[in-house]
DNA sequence: CCCTTGCTAGTCAAACTTGACTACCTGCCC
DNA sequence: GGGCAGGTAGTCAAGTTTGACTAGCAAGGG
């Protein structure tokens, strides 16, 4: 997850530092959503690093301040692995939300029909587990057998239904028109330039609330 | 969470060692949504009776084939723990769809008022967080400035609205009197005798469709 | 001119999770 | 009466995540 999210980042750039990758995902809100610290972050590129899906340039004493940096470029495995992860994430309905959006910030990396293809499966996917859910807490001794435990599953059905609805609606958008995909022309940029300023840079207002610990 | 499930679990037995909270967690469907596998729950075991949530007797081998077990207690400082997150899971909405899951398995250790009360918090926090997501995404620049990225923000209100209908179902279902709550006589078993049978067990039925890794 | 604030860039230990593996015993089929 | 399938109970190394910490430099106030 972490490492979508990475390679997507420093894709994006062709070639990023830590720092960079950092605040892109802070640019895409991730730091709300997802699990990415900085320790994450660091950890991620490095080990992507080792195992060949980025490569490390051994750079510069950092032109802003702060200790050297390294910078990172993504490989051709990586790419491989970046486009398998995406892919997936689009896919795949396991009720992680943060997975989805991921997938979401860098779905125009793919070209339009392969992404509404990847939403339909989607779609099936979600309907599958629906029924798998719902013969599990359906018995033939009827419902209520199970007592509170049940609303645990119909919390799941009710979450998959919801689900189901949305994509079904960015489903139809996307095959509106909406958006730009690869290979369509100027595509939306998703990241911030060197030395331009977020717009959305949350500064220390507090994550939102609801969030605990 | 893993916490909060394994304190629960070890709660309803008075006594318990590792396997049988593995099986009441698997009787309650945990290992489908939660990320509770054997490792985790004997780490969690371990740790909490290091910092002294759980006595841990020294126990006799076991009765039943296999190697000898440990059998763990809830320490007083223990319950207060179990309570607090209870509390939280059931309160804050993080978009963790398995903490609310545990939440609602062992709500019925709470009095019904309380239930309720920690379940009108929620609808408030909901809420509050879709007020915070929208107004970071509907600038006054107007919408679309975002391009793609605006999706994921609606995914989030969308995900919110559907998740307050469901609570505010869950609401009027308890507040109509359905289950059985704490100091409402018979409570119902949410574990599973010694030797009893696991009516829900999935044996190696694969996990559901759509789970992916 | 110096010193505090704040941004840049990153490290690290401790905690947690994962998935595969071990070892023991029972029942039962042949 | 052997052996193997399957349940019981748990360990372990490798990998990941967390949260707190470090250290360098710039800008600006007094």
């Amino acid at each position: 997850m972490i490492r979508l999210l990475v390679l997507g980042a420093v894709r994006q750039h062709g070639r990023a530092h830590g720092y960079q990758v950092r605040n892109d995902l802070e640019y895409w809100g991730a730091h709300e959503w997802s699990n990415a610290k900085p320790g994450s972050i660091y950890h991620a590129l490095k080990q992507m690093a080792k195992q060949g899906l980025l490569h490390a340039h051994e750079v510069a004493p950092s032109t802003a301040g702060g200790p050297p940096r390294t910078e990172y470029e993504v490989t051709e495995q990586g790419t491989e692995e970046y486009f398998r992860l995406l892919r997936e994430a689009l896919t795949s309905y396991d009720q992680k939300p943060d997975v989805l959006s991921a997938g979401l910030g860098l779905m125009v990396d793919l070209d339009r029909a392969e992404a509404l293809a990847l939403l339909e499966r989607r779609m099936r996917s979600i309907e599958e587990w629906r029924r798998a859910v719902t013969e599990y807490y359906v018995p033939e001794d009827g419902p209520g057998q199970l007592g509170h435990i049940g609303e645990i599953m119909d919390f799941w059905v009710h979450s998959a239904d919801s689900g189901a609805e949305w994509t079904r609606g960015l489903i139809e958008r996307i095959r509106g028109g909406a958006y730009t995909f690869a290979g369509e022309g100027e595509p939306f940029v998703g990241v911030l330039a060197d030395g331009e300023e977020n717009p959305f840079a949350t500064g220390d207002r507090e994550p939102h609330p609801g969030d605990a610990h």
